[in-house]
RNA sequence: GCCCCCAUCGUCUAGGGGCCUAGGACAUCGCCCUCUCACGGCGAAGGCACCGGUUCGAAUCCGGUUGGGGGUGCCA
């Protein structure tokens, strides 16, 4: 079981899931996926004043959505718990007093005042902002005279003093730090709680993780954290440190740019699949023609030595697209499941649906699916197919009805439907037909003041399967309103 | 200030010395399909940041410049 393959994702519970997390986890995921490996989900909440329960289930959530399960991990348990960071606390305390024993840590009476003024210092002469030893050599006597005046201590770690530092990195190679760069670093929080860099640290090499896959904003810490596994015996593991998304305007991504929580996505109705397959293109290409990867064939075909070192800038009009093409691809069945809690919410369609408004509603939804991108799309694509309320559009009724001739057209084509056996193209087509030479028009002059009628709008479906979705009742109905309508504009 | 990473169309990328007069996708524009809008099809425009090397030959290798990003915290 040694040199199995395992692999974290390790969101501290302070927010949503966006997507830079989202894409984080996703590779690592697919990297354990496609190398049998143990995919890990670890909480790391050891900052208690930001961190949340309600955080902690938002984001599970947003996981489970995108179909990111986990072997070990919150609900599952494993052999390598507890999961949170929270509850791993006495084990941090031991690993510290470790490094006390070895000479490798030392408490630090600094106030964070005194430590700003001496970067500040540092700064100003060009050099490098390091801890500048001060408490390294306190005496008992001076320590206690610290504790008298009500200072409590941090820990801080005893960094290397000369050589370098080599962060084996699977993107981007080996990158050299030298050592002087990293500095005595605080391990232990004076409240008693251990930093990141520390809890992280122990938490990888008790969690046996093989592969730390993470976002490059994480490298330059890098050096610090593997001179702590050294110096606690631990065998590093491997980097793989993934390239920022970045906003429109290269700024890292946040939510100035918009949404960027995933769960906000599922509620605006991205599909996961679509989110899956855009986020595994941003830093990561196969060749040179597919853009469009089932989840089993990114399993099957990611790897880390294929991901991009440059930051991604996220683009939203990709995704849709990309939203459309996965939307298009569903079922009948699928697509009425997924529309669903939309037309709910929109109240088109009751808690409970009878058998023949479903087969009403898929038959709508076959008619909208080539026509959105995102589900959210139905609820104005769909309103007149299930509301009779519907507003008309001004412009189109200015410009589509305002003519000399549109009162007469509809008149002309309510008696003309009136008279017919069934609205289907094959019996509609020919009045149309005979309305062009009536009227002198093209088959969209009959068509458009029609399609305004029904719905309101001059975008829709095909008119012949309007006509028919609608029914009889409803169209004669429709026509007859706005023909009155057209009698109070006069 | 100091350190690290990065640099191909507007965007995501393919490319790892000659296969490149640089390929694909989104977006943009045009045409076709057509009752509108989508979908679909066809086509166009658009890029190797710059300067030096190395080489018979550089988008590809090296150095520098510039630009972008990250880190530098008793946040993670």
């Amino acid at each position: 079981m040694k040199n199995k393959i395992r692999v974290r994702f390790a969101p501290s519970p302070t927010g949503y899931l966006h997507v830079g997390g989202a894409r984080t986890a996703l590779f690592n995921w697919l990297f354990a996926r496609g190398q049998e490996g143990v995919f890990v989900l670890r909480i790391e909440d050891t900052d208690l004043a930001r961190s949340s329960e309600e955080a902690t289930r938002v984001i599970l959530s947003a996981l489970k959505f995108l179909g990111l399960d986990w072997d070990e991990g919150p609900e599952k348990g494993g052999p390598f718990g507890p999961y949170f960071q929270s509850e791993r606390l006495e084990i941090y305390k031991q690993y510290a007093q470790k490094l006390k024993d070895k000479g490798r840590a030392y408490e630090c009476f600094c106030t964070p005042e005194e430590l700003a003024a001496s970067r500040k210092e540092q700064s100003k002469r060009g050099e490098p902002t390091r801890y500048d030893h001060r408490c390294l050599h306190l005496s008992s006597e001076e320590k206690e005279a610290f504790r008298a005046e009500g200072r409590r201590p941090a820990l801080r770690f005893k960094a290397e003093e000369e050589g370098e530092t080599e962060v084996r990195d699977l993107i981007r190679g080996k990158v050299v730090f030298d050592s002087r760069q990293v500095d005595d670093f605080v391990i232990y929080k004076s409240d008693g709680t251990p930093t990141y860099n520390f809890a992280v640290v122990v938490d990888d090499a008790l969690m046996e993780i093989s592969h730390v896959i993470r976002g490059e904003d994480h490298l330059s810490n890098t050096p610090k954290q593997i001179q702590l596994y050294k110096a606690l015996g631990f065998e590093v593991p491997l980097f793989a440190h993934i390239p920022m998304i970045l906003g429109p305007d290269k700024a890292l991504l946040s939510k100035r740019h918009g949404a960027t929580s995933v769960l906000q996505f599922s509620e605006e109705g991205y599909l996961p699949q679509a989110m899956i397959n855009y986020l595994a293109l941003l830093g990561w290409g196969y060749d040179d023609s597919q853009t469009i990867f089932s989840i089993p064939e990114l399993v099957q075909k990611f790897t880390l030595e294929r991901v991009s070192r440059n930051p991604a800038v996220f683009d939203l009009q990709k995704l849709e697209w990309m939203n459309g093409v996965y939307i298009r691809e569903l079922s009948s069945d699928q697509l009425y499941r997924a529309a669903l809690p939309f037309w709910q919410k929109a109240g088109f369609l009751a808690e409970e649906v009878a058998a023949e408004e479903r087969e009403y509603a898929i038959k709508v939804l076959k008619e909208l699916q080539s026509r959105i991108r995102l589900l959210k799309d139905l609820i104005p694509h769909a309103y007149y197919f299930f509301r009779d309320d519907y507003e008309y559009d001004q412009a189109a009724v200015e410009k589509i009805l305002g003519g000399p001739q549109a009162e007469a057209i509809l008149n002309y084509i309510y008696e003309a439907l009136s008279a017919l056996p069934k609205l289907d193209e094959e019996h509609v087509r020919p009045l149309f037909k005979a309305g062009q030479k009536k009227f002198g028009v093209k088959m969209g002059g009959l068509i458009q003041p029609l399609r305004v009628a029904l719905t309101g709008t001059r975008v829709s479906p095909g008119i012949y399967e309007v006509l028919e979705l609608l029914g009889r009742e409803r169209v004669k109905n429709r026509i007859k309103r706005t023909l009155e309508l057209l009698q109070e504009r006069k």
